[in-house]
DNA sequence: CATAAATTTGACCATAATGCTCAAATTCTA
DNA sequence: TAGAATTTGAGCATTATGGTCAAATTTATG
């Protein structure tokens, strides 16, 4: 597991920002030499927190094990403040409103199930929140890609 | 919505691949003069295909308006098989082998629901699936994002 | 089909960024 | 506290960038 410290942190963050952030801006927003900020994106590229292509960040090598889908059943009437409410929670990656019965799925992520039990638990006491349901993603067979579909507009919609 | 050609799409491929790849590799890559991808590129960063600098395409400027969840009940003896089968699809994005009976999520994209049916019935035709359930997701209230969970990281667990 | 409009190209240039080395200073670790 | 690792600033050669421009080419339109 790979461990991060401020300046490698706010190196990810300016390059989650901007990915074409030159590695002197880099520097400045880390407040650290050039020199350190080549070598520090070096080795962050090396150690695959950040992946080749698909999305930015590898939370799994930074100790974010457990991966869970939410769905919530919401009161119609205050789904806009649950919505707000579960903005606020860092662990909550991805929120999409779904058909069915108004309901709101979430995708959660957390160190461990202790963890992940906690931020359950801070959703369920977000007012108009009725009902949750958690399912666990035990392995990604794969992860986010749009690369195939791409290459297949290029071939075909077109 | 933005219509994309050949050079577009070499372009973007490229920066999927490498986001921080230089300007002028994206020329060669793309088979153009300099000059060419580098207007194609702010082209593309002002037109919002490329989310916020260059990492993430955003598809539904693309015209994949249709996002939906689809779990499938697999037999367990073929699963290996299924997931092979459904990389195969491009407009599946994401996979993972969920908890309850050995199912499997999908994140299924396309143009519209005629095209998201097409590849419905794809997948209900591959071996081994014995059930589908698909939920459509309606609007996006927040999409992938990482950042405050580690600039959470960064005040706590360190 | 002819013309106007848009895009691409290659060439050029000044400036900035990069990758590299190195020795000294600093910080971390055992 | 000694040794290891990291950071720093400086310098240097090479490459990339962003800009302009006129000519060539492609695309759109009447």
């Amino acid at each position: 597991m790979v461990r991060l410290d401020e300046v490698d942190l706010r190196i990810l963050l300016a390059l989650i920002r901007d990915p074409r952030i030159q590695v002197s801006e880099l520097a400045d927003e880390a407040g650290v030499a050039r020199n350190t900020a080549q070598s520090r994106l070096r080795r962050l590229q090396r150690s695959e927190v950040l992946r080749e292509g698909g999305r930015d960040i590898d939370l799994g090598v930074l100790g974010y094990d457990v991966l869970a889908f939410v769905t919530l059943e919401v009161n119609h009437r205050e789904l806009d403040a649950v919505i707000t409410a579960l903005r606020q929670i860092p662990n909550v990656l991805e929120i999409h409103e779904t058909s069915g019965r108004g309901d709101v799925w979430v995708r959660l992520i957390a160190t461990d199930t202790h963890q992940l039990q906690s931020v359950l638990r801070q959703i369920l006491r977000i007012k108009g929140v009725t009902r949750s349901e958690t399912t666990f993603a035990l392995h990604s067979h794969l992860a986010y890609r749009t690369a195939p579909l791409l290459e297949h507009y290029a071939e075909h919609d077109h």
